[in-house]
DNA sequence: CCATCAATCAAGAGAGTTCTTGAATGAACG
DNA sequence: CGTTCATTCAAGAACTCTCTTGATTGATGG
């Protein structure tokens, strides 16, 4: 019995590589991985997603349940709402080697690196620890860009709120004096790279945060909810 | 100017996600799947990959080519050969962690981990250092049952080769009275399931490492290549 | 219990993926 | 320099994915 060890070995890998092909395929959509990043600021309802992530309320509950199907997210309903979260840590931690590969491997992602954002701001990004290094030897003011409803369902201690879109008419909020440092959704949201363009516009001195509000809470760091 | 900054971010952010897109859909398919397994062991020729996932020689070539397309794996021309090989570490970070998510997740893997291996063996794997523990107590043997010219490619130190399919005819090679911990490809490769399954119903004491040979390199161990 | 609102379902047009087959490269070697 | 062998390319049939539109479900609140 020896043939029949070999041809059960074979389909039972192929039904598990599939299992883990198919949670891949749920990766493997710009949209989804928009919404996944949007989840990872806090768990949101279907309008809300669909609202941020600029998509009809129909196609961001397909998506939504394709990221379902494979358990990468969990939908609850609450009353007339249904609220979608990520299901655990490790999917964060799934997203983000995607992102480490992305980074170095694929040309479209140094291509669009170069395009948008090489000549604004890009290589000097401030880690975790030098941040709060800097904050506590009062060097710098933590700015938080995204939408008030995402700063106020957490943010980094101490950061100050300004919505990039308020950015431009608000710069008298900001302390002089000090290096700002900016932080957004994630390595990758452009709302971080877009302030420190504008600041630095402004003449100030300003850089990026390395990482979003996730991996700020993923690294077990307070996140501060008022 | 506040209206171009949105518009250029959101196309700038879906970019870079339809980068991202692209590499997790070229890992959503069990046979690139089974491929980058393959090549996790060491590189190797369109044609010996095509033999071992069960390909034919065209449709290896294709998938590999997807695979390169988002710089997954290189290509080298070698005299009348292609040899493909794994890009970087961070390639194989990100299949652990998608294997990682399937694990908890996915209803599919349950299942097939359920019908496959639970009635086999499934849950008692060892670990790296227990393994290592073991051996230099004395208590243990190391069987790798992957082909043998992978085992040539490399292996654990102080591991005997046996391939599966070999096993049964070659029981009386495995020294008795020791614990025979079995090991292959891959956390999930189904070799080791298999081995551990028969050398229990010979009525030996046998467990499977809970990683294959590229997990037991990542980690930094001795690889041996005689 | 009927109106309302959030979310999901269903169906279909258009685009993309997968595998097969047979032809085309391109290096090696007599 | 023509043959051989490994690999890639090209085209097409079958299938899957994505987005839109309009209908349906399910909870809420007068």
């Amino acid at each position: 019995m020896v043939k029949p060890v070999w041809s059960f070995s074979l389909s039972a890998k192929l039904d598990l590589f599939a299992a883990f092909a198919d949670i891949a395929r749920a990766l493997g959509n710009a949209h989804r991985l928009d919404l996944l990043e949007h989840l990872a600021q806090g768990e949101k309802s279907v309008e809300a997603l669909a609202g941020k992530a600029g998509l009809t309320v129909a196609n961001a509950s397909q998506h939504l349940q394709a990221l379902r199907r494979v358990g990468l997210v969990v939908g609850e309903r609450r009353g007339k709402q249904v609220v979608y979260r990520i299901t655990e840590d490790d999917v964060l931690d799934l997203v983000a080697a995607l992102r480490r590969v992305g980074e170095r491997h694929t040309n479209a992602v140094k291509v669009v690196v170069g395009d948008y954002f090489q000549a604004r701001d890009s290589l000097d990004a401030v880690g975790f620890a030098a941040l709060e290094q800097m904050v506590t030897d009062g060097l710098a003011t933590i700015l938080d860009v995204r939408p008030a409803d995402e700063f106020a369902d957490g943010h980094i201690p101490g950061a100050l709120s300004i919505p990039l879109t308020e950015l431009k008419v608000r710069l008298d909020e900001v302390p002089t004096g000090l290096e700002v440092v900016a932080y957004c959704r994630g390595p990758w949201c452009v709302l971080a790279f877009e302030a420190v363009a504008l600041l630095r516009e402004q003449g100030r001195l300003a850089k990026r945060l390395e990482g979003g509000l996730p991996e700020w809470r993923r690294a077990g760091l307070p996140v501060a909810t008022p």
